[in-house]
RNA sequence: GCUGCUGUAGCUCAGUGGUAGAGCGCGUCAUUGGUAAUGACGAGGUCGGGAGUUCAAUUCUCCCCAGCAGCACCA
């Protein structure tokens, strides 16, 4: 086999090579010290094995540890050979599941016996890095189906067999061994060619997961790990961590005073007086928001039959997710049934409002030319979320949605949806998110409509992102039952990202509550419905809002704007004064005239309370008419004229729309 | 809902088979101070709930409940 195959190099130069040749000869061919540091290629796009034979001509380019691919197939090598070997030895009656990458890491599911615990992780670490030690190279082999499975047989591993079973293909499975070893392991690869490439790793915690992501699969341990290429990376990662703990909403909520949850109404917010100020300025801004935008504002019930949601389609297919109340009035009895007659009508508390708004629409005749009608509604919905979902305010079982749906002709749809995502675009920034990404979530297997409805629908969006330039990305069947649906995933601070507004696109629910309008031709027509959101639950807004801002919220977001507080009891006259004034001036303000040090009381209203400004007040200041402000994560102390000061800050205290 | 871990003062957490401790916070007093914790004293707990083992349980066992992490689900 001497023909020759042409090799095309990042910076576009070509060599010939004999057909056969593998990635590590080529590297070798170039230089010894890149031979060295390679750990895997790329042969047309694709991530390949340096000992992969290449046999037609290819673009082709060398992996090193340096890149982010290089990284991910250090960390894949961890967990595939370290971490599953070190379980395996340590535990010779485990079997193995899957053990991908994940951002920043790893993690391997395993069943063993008796589930394995944090304390387990040190010594399984202890033996991962005695395995590192031997430097041993990984080969790999390709086997048939037949020889893979009896592989797995031999050495008892059913998942690993499962996952060979189901495979398309008949032969090319790859095994990676380390050096002489009897452990083997199943692999798309590439895999680092020696384990003497292993930077530093760390396991971090055990969690239960399932079998293929199924919960009605049996519950594997799997064994969370991270990996770097050397300590300061691992230590710069576990400071990101401690930074993303130091910022969990639901410590700053308590610290601050903002909100509370407890077990009597457990995911349901108790909003104290400081939260419920964020909560104001963030509705109010989003109600002139919508106003401008054309938006009318409602409100409908809470409770409402089970025909009507039978009629909706939610009694079909979202009643496990809501909360059902009989209508029958309770028994009063001491010690006596709950309900002496057994229920038969059943009210439920509204999980979703767009049925609510197709009964106003329905109200009167409309004709086309009142469309479109954009109804907006601070909707306060319920659902009945599983024990395990329940998080701060992120996931709650009651929560207020920033809610509107747009009534439309078909011809509208196309505006509407551009309108809407440039308002969605706009609010993020005035809320300090810059930084998003979008997609489409297309029919799921549960739903209702027509396939040629829910074509039109995925098409009508497309459309829409289409004209805008907008890019997404496709998630097949993440759509709601009643329609496509366009996501907007914001990324904070820390580089979390969160799922936000939705723009959903439904020909359905018009359809099964029967709502029309008067086309110009004299006949009905139905209209098309845009499901959207901005915020998403306000609820959860606000956890991400503390979060991003590490509870450092923006002065007009800001529950407390200023502290006046004084330094010695003789002020306390002036500062009251200061306060009023700044009250009056319309700025959410404090008065603290406590007897304490003012040092303890910078510290309490900035570390604790995250007071974007305090006024100090000394005997200095009440003589000379002046305040020194001091800013929230700043020393600097500036006096200023009292009048010229609250002006100034009433102006910075404008919400930006 | 599933798996694992946790539950002690308002908060953060020590601790023990013989009914409990710290720091912060809170209250009182002293202190009137100049920018990220002034000092002293004091009050405050059926040790998540129930059952069991035991002479004796906050401690050991079991069952519930809740919280946390992850899974599944999702705004």
């Amino acid at each position: 086999m001497s023909e020759q195959i042409t090799i095309t190099l990042p910076d576009g130069a070509t060599r010939e090579y004999a057909s056969g040749v593998t990635g590590l000869e080529i590297a070798e061919s170039i230089a010894k010290s890149l031979a060295k540091a390679s750990i895997a290629v790329t042969v047309n796009g694709e991530q390949r094995d340096l000992c992969d034979p290449i046999t037609q001509d290819a673009q082709f380019s060398i992996i090193k540890l340096d890149s982010d691919e290089g990284l991910e197939i250090m960390r894949h090598t961890v967990t595939a050979q370290l971490l599953a070997r070190a379980v395996k030895n340590l535990y010779p009656e485990a079997k193995l599941a899957i053990g991908p990458t994940i951002e920043n890491g790893f993690y391997y599911d395993v069943e063993t016996p008796k589930p394995l615990s944090e304390e387990d992780l040190a010594k399984i670490e202890k033996e991962m890095r005695k395995l590192k030690e031997t430097n041993a190279p990984i080969h790999k082999s390709l086997n048939s189906k037949a020889d893979t499975l009896a592989a797995f047989e031999k050495r008892g591993e059913p998942y690993k067999m499962d996952i060979v079973e189901r495979a398309d293909q008949e032969d090319g499975f790859q095994l990676y061994q380390q050096g002489d070893s009897e452990f083997i392991d199943l692999c798309h690869g590439p895999h680092l060619p020696s384990l003497k490439h292993v930077g530093v790793f760390k396991l971090m915690k055990v969690a239960g997961a399932y079998w293929r992501g199924d919960s009605n699969n049996q519950m594997l341990t799997r064994i969370y790990g991270t990996a770097w290429r050397n300590d300061k990376e691992l230590k710069d990662y576990l400071h990101m961590l401690e930074e993303a703990e130091k910022r969990d909403h639901r410590k700053l909520g308590t610290e601050m005073g903002l909100f509370h949850f407890q077990p009597e109404a457990q995911g349901s917010v108790f909003w104290h007086e400081k939260g419920y100020l964020i909560w104001q300025q963030l509705e109010q801004y989003m109600r002139r928001r919508l106003t401008a935008a054309h938006y009318q504002e409602v409100k409908t019930p809470q409770l409402m039959h089970s025909k009507f949601w039978e009629q909706s389609g939610h009694w079909q297919k979202y009643r496990e997710d809501m909360f059902v109340v009989p209508d029958v009035v309770p028994n009063t009895e001491e010690d006596g049934p709950i309900f002496k007659e057994e229920p038969k009508e059943f009210l439920a508390l509204k999980p979703m409002n767009c049925p609510a708004h197709v009964q106003i629409f329905k109200q009167g005749i409309k004709s086309y030319k009142d469309l479109p009608i954009r109804m907006a509604e601070f909707g306060c919905c319920h659902r009945n979320e599983a024990h395990g979902a329940l998080h701060g305010l992120m996931r709650v079982r009651q929560f207020t949605q920033d809610d509107a749906h747009i009534f439309c002709r078909e011809d509208q749809i196309l505006e509407e949806s551009i309108e809407f995502c440039k308002l969605a675009l706009d609010i993020y920034k005035d809320l300090g998110f810059d930084d998003y990404t979008v997609t489409l979530e297309t029919r799921p297997e549960q739903r209702i409509g027509s396939d040629e409805l829910w074509d039109k629908a995925e098409q009508g969006l497309m459309d829409a992102m289409d004209a805008i330039g907008l890019e997404y990305t496709i998630n097949e069947g993440d759509g709601a039952f009643y329609g496509p649906k366009l996501g907007f995933i914001i990324r904070d601070a820390i580089g979390r990202e969160w799922g936000c507004a939705t723009l959903q696109l439904d020909f359905n629910l018009p359809e099964r509550l029967d709502a029309t309008f008067i086309g110009s031709d004299g006949e009905r027509h139905r209209p098309v419905m845009l499901h959207r959101a901005i915020l998403g639950s306000i609820e959860r807004f606000i956890g991400i809002l503390i979060e991003n801002y590490a509870g450092k919220l923006p002065l007009w977001l800001a529950p407390v704007q200023c502290v006046v507080a004084t330094i010695t009891g003789s002020a306390d006259e002036y500062a009251k004064e200061v306060h009023q004034k700044l009250l009056d001036a319309g700025i959410r303000a404090e008065l603290d005239i406590r007897n304490e040090k003012i040092n303890y009381k910078v510290r309490e209203h900035s570390a604790v309370n995250k007071t974007p400004v305090l006024y100090a007040i000394g005997a200095r200041e009440a003589e000379e008419r002046t305040v020194a402000i001091r800013r929230l994560g700043s020393q600097a102390q500036n006096v200023e004229a009292l009048d010229k000061a609250i002006e100034s800050l009433a102006q910075e205290c404008k919400a930006p729309y």
